[in-house]
DNA sequence: GTGAAAGCGCTAACAG
DNA sequence: CTGTTAGCGCTTTCAC
């Protein structure tokens, strides 16, 4: 055990600096040598020291991100989120500093002890504390969301003021004239987290174009919630026909709810969920969606992120074109 | 930027030796000149970088996390250990490393190469795989669950033998003769999931020796699984007046399930969950639980692993005595 | 195509 | 109580 680089460079009957080059691939070596060291490496077990690594090259081969593991926000997703950058890290050959959101010094601890080489930010807000503290590190920052101002940072989500216009305009297709979306709870409306503002403002937007009636309810996370949700809706726009749903957690209690006020789904009212594409075809009745695809997030946050290691790339924003897939819950407005 | 230990050192005039002492404070200094290099480490901004550190003292600060972030498994209780761990961690001056289930070379991987100083395990299985490349690493390893041969790990865990009995016990004292365990789904049961297979263990020993009649269903963690199950036990045991609940997701629908089938909760049947104690609170009716104590144990797990980290204890096993809440979902049996 | 050697920034003897 | 110094294990010039 604790084989060093020079246990093998002696093993292979090589310099130490042969077998660095051997496993970097950062210069050419012949064949037979390179074939000596790799039969010493693997003889011996060497692993090489992150430490040491990391210190000579100022490479650490890890990434950070700053997950919000709050419970008020849906963890399912988040989950989703974090697998997919976590897979796509390994991919790119680095590992995962978990950083939890409550711990903004975080980001400045693990960034100027050089414990990572780029950082991953999940659950922006409209005017994040933490963008400012990003553009002051040296290491490449990559926002899952999307700030008012980005300052410079690379930014990457899936378009959801397109996702609220998608679902609108679904609707107005299928003849329904008065929409409704269920949103965020009111805590992350608060916040004015990002994604929560674009999803109302495309809403907003469609409903308008198109010369609908809507209006927006917030939603809490739970059963409770989402019966005073659905009620207030219908409270206020008696005759609803098209109901849009971006609140994976309340989604099954709204659906339930609208049947006990004995609305049909879809024959009296119509639902667009706005969640992953599982939670979706998991319920009861399989609903019409516009897929948050939280893996194919993450992975694409990881790769601007070690793009950016790399070479001194300039930053940019990526938003993933929403897309709908018709299931049983949507249908020709009634009457 | 980049200040190093030395800029420090020649800021506050003294030696480096002395700087790296004040900040470790592993030798006595004295006021004045601490004071002096506190306020150059102030006035400088200076960050002791982490790979310099790990390579000269064998200490990363790091703590490797293995947690099973699948989807069948519940997320909602995957996350409560995952901050608990996290929040602990933080308390002992460590950050983490996330690693997925899937990664068991991940484990040698990042012990092999010094990049934490021990390694948090979750979702144990009887056999599982993983116990035996954890005993070849020099890193302390502590296990959240409990393999069939912890072999000379530590290991930490709710007591869920303890947890299936003392549910049993209180629905035999409220007068119930026939009582249920809707368990864990087929998947996590076929992978002998240790806490699954320990909980039916105390469900079906306390039942013996109160002599009362019991089944044992699995159940899947979305609705249809749960009315499945509940459909069977009522198949098998038609006056069935007593059920243990230890799923999570399902546990709505369970419910739910019970009342569409005519039965009231807790008139007809009483209901124990065995579930972290805000998901048995924020259920429509409040249920009475046993506590699945998440965010203690990660933290526990993080104690266990930091001692071990500094001095050479021997493994231990700890076990935390379940605690049951009386609430809205049981009462005296019926007739 | 390969080697020798100078650091990377810090800790921990050892020496006063 | 403080300073000097020898590494920790690796990468990367520079030299051949």
């Amino acid at each position: 055990m604790a084989t060093t680089i020079d246990d093998v460079a002696r093993a292979a009957g090589v310099s130490t600096s042969t077998v660095s080059y051997v496993l970097s691939g950062k210069r050419p070596i012949s064949a037979p040598t390179r074939q000596r060291v790799e039969r010493a490496v693997r003889d011996l077990g060497y692993r090489p020291h992150a430490g040491a690594r990391a210190l000579a090259s100022s490479r650490t081969n890890v990434l950070a991100l700053m997950a919000p593991l709050r419970v008020d926000v849906n963890v399912n997703v988040i989950m989703q989120f974090v697998t997919g950058v976590v897979t796509a890290a390994r991919a790119y050959d680095h590992d995962v500093l978990l950083l939890t959101a409550d711990e903004v010094a975080g980001l400045e601890r693990v960034a100027s002890r050089s414990m990572v080489d780029a950082l991953v930010m999940m659950d922006i807000e409209a005017d994040d504390p933490r963008v400012p503290v990003l553009v002051g590190l040296r290491q490449p920052a990559v926002l899952i969301g999307l700030p008012r101002d980005p300052a410079g940072l690379s930014c990457v989500d899936l378009d959801f003021e397109a996702a609220g216009r998608l679902a609108v305009r679904h609707l107005a297709r299928l003849g329904h004239r008065r929409v409704a979306l269920l949103g965020s709870p009111r805590a992350v409306l608060e916040r004015h987290t990002s994604y929560a503002e674009r999803m109302l403002r495309g809403f907003t937007q469609e409903v308008a174009d198109a010369g609908l009636e809507g209006v927006f309810e917030p939603c809490e996370s739970d059963m409770a919630g989402a019966v005073a949700s659905v009620d207030r809706v219908l409270e206020r726009l008696p005759d609803v026909t098209g109901l849009v749903v971006h609140n994976e957690v309340a989604l099954p209690w709204v659906v339930a709810t609208l049947r006990e006020r004995g609305r049909r789904v879809p024959d009296d009212v119509s639902v667009v969920a706005v969640c992953p594409a599982d939670v979706a075809t998991n319920q009861p009745l399989p609903l019409t969606s516009v897929d948050i695809p939280a893996h194919t997030i993450g992975k694409v946050a990881v790769e601007m992120a070690t793009a950016r290691i790399e070479a001194d790339q300039p930053a940019e924003t990526r938003l993933l074109t929403p897309v709908l897939v018709e299931r049983a819950s949507t249908a020709a407005a009634p009457g």
